[in-house]
DNA sequence: GATGAATGAGGCTTCATTCAT
DNA sequence: CATGAATGAAGCCTCATTCAT
């Protein structure tokens, strides 16, 4: 019978960690696939057993990068929570994860943004994913009297520009001590409270009521 | 017997010229050598005439471009002021030179930010450049009795800390409205006044005196 | 000023004529640009120069193998003749140019074919013109009255099985002498007496009229 | 112990069906080893064990498919018939062999000559083979007084090409029911009473006498 | 001075083949 | 016996660069 396959899980998850290694020394622009057959210590060909091709690979850099990403974007979604505390959710628990790997390890955090601006594709996946679990929230907003006379898409576009520097990794690099918690929910609340509110007298409290999960 | 080398000259300026055009056009990842001749409607092989090969002719592009912020430099440092004052300016008129571009036209000031990624020792020669001028600076100031306890090479990176935003054209991009001439002079005021001075019981004022000077 | 250039329409000749040999002596089989950049004696990278990529350049050998019936079915279509001797020129003209091909160079012959086997789709490209011509014909026979009560297409797939063994190649290999322009000829007559005529008691004589052109 | 061989033979009687299947499903171009292996569910190195390379695997498909055919030449130069006789059931049976291939499935038979068309060589060999009995048969012939003043070479050679319908599986596609045993057998006679007969004058009886052997 | 010509190195990818287990 | 692992050679293609003219 079979010998036990070693996981191509496990040889792709090796890859990239050499990937990330690689990227760290030496930035992520022009990484080649000889390059990174190299340093795994195994041919170019037998790349192609753990990645079916070069966009393969990066997808996945990216997708390891992003996907803690998507998970709290799922979750937040799913939950049973008001909008507004959702909205909050959305981008506050995204933005400390970000804040978190960037204090880490700066180097790696900024030769990753090199990587996503060299495969855009990739990125756009991940933005263009962002924007439909968003359009979700706007919808409950919505349904819950908020943004009133917006189309969603107004509204989601509207949102993102609000919220840009919390949801873009380069602000961090510039911004981060000039970024809170607090100061996202402010622009949350203004959101929810400052476009108004269709069939409600009391915008719920007029206050925000923020709880900052991380 | 030979041409003036004015025609070298005016040949790069051009080719530097279109280089721009085609770097705002198309963004300034993977511009080929072949690309820029097509362009400019000249052979590769008479790109060979104007630039040694890639890294010069990217040099040249970055040179450009960092050009007058150097001459700023130069004439900062050369000037006959106090060390506040110049510190002031050191970095002041870097940051309103690179905002009115970047106003100017977002787009290029982005591409060009790209090239700047992928040709990082170009952008290092400039940052070098600048450390270095810094540290002339940071000498007078500490002739004049600021910046008492440290070492020359700590002052520089904490200096650079702290203006970080101001000196960096990524951060443009995310804060832009955040920054101003008031903020940055008080950062310089915060390292002068708030690090301590040795021996001198007047700082110079206390209060902050800027010029601003475009 | 510039030099003159060499004619890159004539080094796609002369490579053309090169991979005429190559295909002669080894047949059409697996032919790399490698191989016939080695005996056109230039690098391999040089070929782009002449050819696109790999495709363009079977495009251009199946082109030049193509051209001459491509010419003649033009020609055919844009005669002053009345449907019936049109069509009968549209193929026996053509088969004519083959069998004299065939005659003069017969492995040449079979080795195109293996290429037109590989590269199916530029192959495509003539089939599918040769039923469009064939179909302006068939409407010009059915404004005469012939061919009633079918669709276009049908008539034209109708024909082309008919003449099947006058147009493919392949078929020349193994019929040539027992195909002739007399029998062709007789084929064509029974398409447009055989499939009846609308609106005309004499079906414009009965007898075949053929007029052989070479 | 040594298993008995028969089971490698098996095995390559089972890729040898797993490749005629594949050969119908996708045409019989670049079928790869790696392609096999997965259709027959193995792992491409087991190939190994029942072929040598992929070159004595393409010779094992090419000759199950000439095998049938093979067998027939070596009964007929074996029998005990006179020339004449002999000569057309060497042609005849394996036409007629080839015609209920063609009937049976005319796809899978058309991938089959493309594969044969990539392994020109193992062709060759049947081609070879064939033209060696031809040439005994053409050697009891001459015994008997037929093909009197021409070499062995040349009467194999001009046999060869009035049957050459007959013989070659790509002519059944293009004439298939133009041809016929009778017909066949009009050519045998018409190379034996046609070439004439040295020491004979009533050359045998004058009339065909053919019994046809399926 | 400027060109067209030409190339070598390198990139991605596929595939027949080998080998330790 | 059969596997998964691994590879080298080859294929197509791009591009910075050189050189004779």
């Amino acid at each position: 019978m079979a010998r036990p396959q070693t996981d191509i899980e496990a040889g792709r998850q090796e890859l990239l960690d050499i990937c990330e290694q690689l990227v760290r020394q030496r930035g992520g622009v022009d990484l080649s696939m000889t390059e990174l057959a190299a340093a795994a210590g195994m041919s170019p060909a037998n790349l192609y057993r753990f990645f079916e091709n070069k966009e393969a690979l990066m997808e996945a850099a990216a997708g390891r990068w992003f996907a803690p990403k998507i998970a709290i974007m799922e979750e937040v979604v799913a939950a049973d929570l008001p909008s507004r505390e959702k909205m909050f959710q959305f981008f506050v628990r995204r933005f400390v994860r970000m804040r978190d790997e960037f204090h880490e390890d700066p180097d790696m955090f900024k030769s990753y943004l090199e990587l996503g601006n060299e495969h855009f594709e990739v990125v756009k996946g991940y933005v263009d994913l962002g924007d439909h679990y968003l359009s979700e929230l706007v919808v409950q907003a919505m349904d819950e009297g908020y943004l009133p006379d917006l189309s969603i898409d107004d509204a989601v576009s509207l949102i993102n520009q609000m919220v840009v520097t919390y949801c873009n990794p380069e602000a961090l690099i510039y911004l981060d001590h000039k970024l809170s918690e607090e100061k996202l929910g402010m622009i949350i609340d203004a959101i929810f409270i400052g476009l108004g509110r269709k069939f409600d007298a009391k915008p719920s409290s007029g206050k925000p009521h923020i709880k900052i999960v991380t």
